[in-house]
DNA sequence: CTTGAAATAT
DNA sequence: TATATTTCAA
């Protein structure tokens, strides 16, 4: 979302007269479900029987804005039923068991979200989200009667929030599934809504752009290309995660003293929103004298994550050059390496295709080399052996081996190109380079290298709450165990140094390279939830036929 | 001038 | 430690 912790403190009492329609057949669990609700000013209605309940949203469903439904092994039946009757309503589901696959189902048929019971403070307390994201997404269409106002007033709420008009076009109810609402906090807007960062040095307040935590797959990137390395001249490329806001800043340099150490670093401020004015407001408007300037584009950090460490380059008298290689610009290179063939991928071309602005070619090289070590690392040792390399003559053809001509979009080549393991820093578990060769109509969902420990992933790559210990997807790790099977004949123990290692430690690879190549066939039915391939799949599948696998526990119905 | 790799810095 | 930048030889 983009509302920050700012935006939200007007909303205090929001949810209060939210309506509620519970369903749950135990009644000392609705009661407390219940009290609790009522004591956030949420209106409850609750109900033991479905088939009330269905009468209930069937005669008058705008009168709930959100609901919370029980499943339990018993009753399941009757609930997908209501799941499917009560579309236009956002419907949590909760439960007391961890089935995955009627987890998924539910999910599948439409259920918002699905909350392991008890059901806390905590989770009950933010529910109206669903009813807020329902109605932003239902768009115009399907909006019901009762979500249409609930969207006004929360335009309206968001409005007063901006305040001070320019930004009003800004808050565009979008249909889109993406982030209803942007928040443009730069005078001139006139840049297109693609380019957030139109680098003028008359810029003197920075542009911002608050996007949520998910990173849609936005590569674009408008970063000045430096006119030249000049000396005085520092320039610092952040990008991260959704490409998101650019902050000039103006500095003024005098005269270009030789030692002049200009470092800019990212306010340590987190809080969101905060704007880190200070310094960079006495630059004078005027273009003039644009002497040193930084370009400076990043993305909103998830608040915890950042804790000031923003990455100052010490400068030296030259350029700075600041590159994060975030999950889009790894993203891009690796598809301009793709692109090259790897026999062709040199920097310059690669720089080319990047076609990022503010990227030099030494950043790419950099990269590459990186990149190539990694590969090189993994490579069998075979390959090595084959060809090996002549030490001092020509490197250049080291890595133009014949591997590195694999064929494009062959599933083999999935062994070769396990996941760049993850870092300390990246404890996320996502993180990886992409192969040289992958199918490309994955690609852009696929990428997940998450840069912020402080968010977590699942193994679908979707943004997944960190680690309450029993959450709402508990039984993921479970889940993991599905893959084992399929990886076995896959996977096939290539000729690398596996061999010698305990089986855990092949488990353990096997499940990252499933995690971590969705674009690979899973065993159980499992796909990315975030693709409608999957609902569809499952929804052909699981709900009218026959759910799959058996997940221990679990009750096929 | 470009590249890859090593050295170095953060 | 890992990653990014800088230096350097080819």
């Amino acid at each position: 979302m983009v509302c920050t912790a700012n935006d939200l403190l007007g909303w205090k009492d929001f949810p209060k007269g939210l309506r509620v329609l519970l369903l749950d057949e135990d009644n000392s669990s609705a009661s407390e479900i219940r009290t609790k609700l009522e004591a956030m000013e949420y209106i409850v209605f609750t109900f033991c029987d479905e088939n009330e309940a269905l009468t209930a949203i069937s005669n008058k469903t705008e009168n709930f804005h959100v609901a919370i439904v029980e499943v339990s092994t018993g009753n399941s039946r009757g609930r997908f039923k209501f799941l499917d009757a009560a579309k236009d309503l956002p419907t949590i589901m909760t439960s007391n068991m961890q089935c995955l696959t009627t987890m998924m189902k539910c999910i599948a048929l439409g259920a918002v979200e699905f909350l392991l019971k008890p059901l806390s403070d905590d989770k009950l307390r933010n529910i109206w989200q669903h009813a807020v994201h329902k109605a932003f997404n239902a768009g115009g269409k399907n909006l019901s009667e009762s979500l249409k106002p609930l969207k006004e007033s929360v335009v309206s709420m968001l409005h007063l929030q901006l305040g001070n008009g320019e930004a009003e076009s800004s808050i565009p109810v979008k249909t889109e599934n993406e982030t209803p609402l942007e928040e443009y906090d730069q005078e001139h807007s006139e840049g297109s809504d693609k380019y957030p960062a139109p680098p003028t040095p008359q810029l003197k307040q920075g542009v911002r752009l608050v996007a949520d935590g998910d990173c849609h797959g936005q590569t674009n990137f408008t970063l000045e290309k430096d006119g030249g390395d000049q000396e005085g001249e520092s320039k610092s490329v952040d990008l991260t995660c959704g490409v998101l806001s650019a902050e000039i800043a103006v500095q003024e340099s005098h005269d270009q003293v030789s030692g002049e150490t200009v470092i800019k670093e990212k306010d340590e401020a987190s809080g969101g929103c905060k704007s880190d004015g200070h310094m960079n407001e006495h630059g004078p408007r005027d273009s003039a004298g644009d002497g040193g300037n930084s370009v400076k584009a990043s993305g909103i950090h998830h608040s915890n994550a950042n804790k000031g460490s923003r990455k100052k380059t010490k400068v030296g008298k030259y350029e700075l050059a600041l590159v994060d290689w975030t999950p889009e610009l790894h993203k891009m290179f690796v598809q301009a390496v793709e692109k090259l063939g790897v026999d062709q991928a040199v920097p310059s071309r690669i720089l080319d295709l990047m076609k990022v602005q503010g990227l030099t070619r030494h950043n790419i090289a950099s990269h590459l080399q990186k990149y190539r070590m990694q590969r090189r690392h993994i490579l069998p040792k075979e390959d090595d052996r084959r060809w090996p390399h002549p030490r001092g003559s020509s490197q250049r053809s080291y890595y133009q081996k014949p591997v590195m001509a694999f064929p494009p979009y062959t599933v083999p080549a999935r062994h070769l190109y396990p996941a760049w393991g993850n870092t300390g820093s990246y404890p996320s578990g996502v993180q990886m380079w992409g192969p040289a060769f992958y199918p490309p109509w994955r690609v852009t969902e696929s990428w997940h290298w998450n840069p912020y420990p402080g968010v977590h992933a699942d193994a679908w790559g979707c943004p997944m709450v960190p680690p309450p210990a029993h959450g709402p997807y508990p039984s993921f790790t479970q889940n993991t165990n599905g893959f084992h099977d399929a990886n076995r004949t896959q996977y096939g123990m290539p000729q690398s140094s596996f061999d010698l290692h305990p089986a855990e430690e092949v488990i353990d690879k096997a499940v990252k390279e499933a995690i971590s190549k969705p674009w690979l066939p899973l065993p159980i039915g499992l796909n990315p939830p975030s693709t409608d391939s999957v609902l569809t799949e499952l929804s052909k599948q699981g709900i009218s036929t026959v759910p799959p696998p058996h997940i221990n526990g679990c009750h096929p119905h």
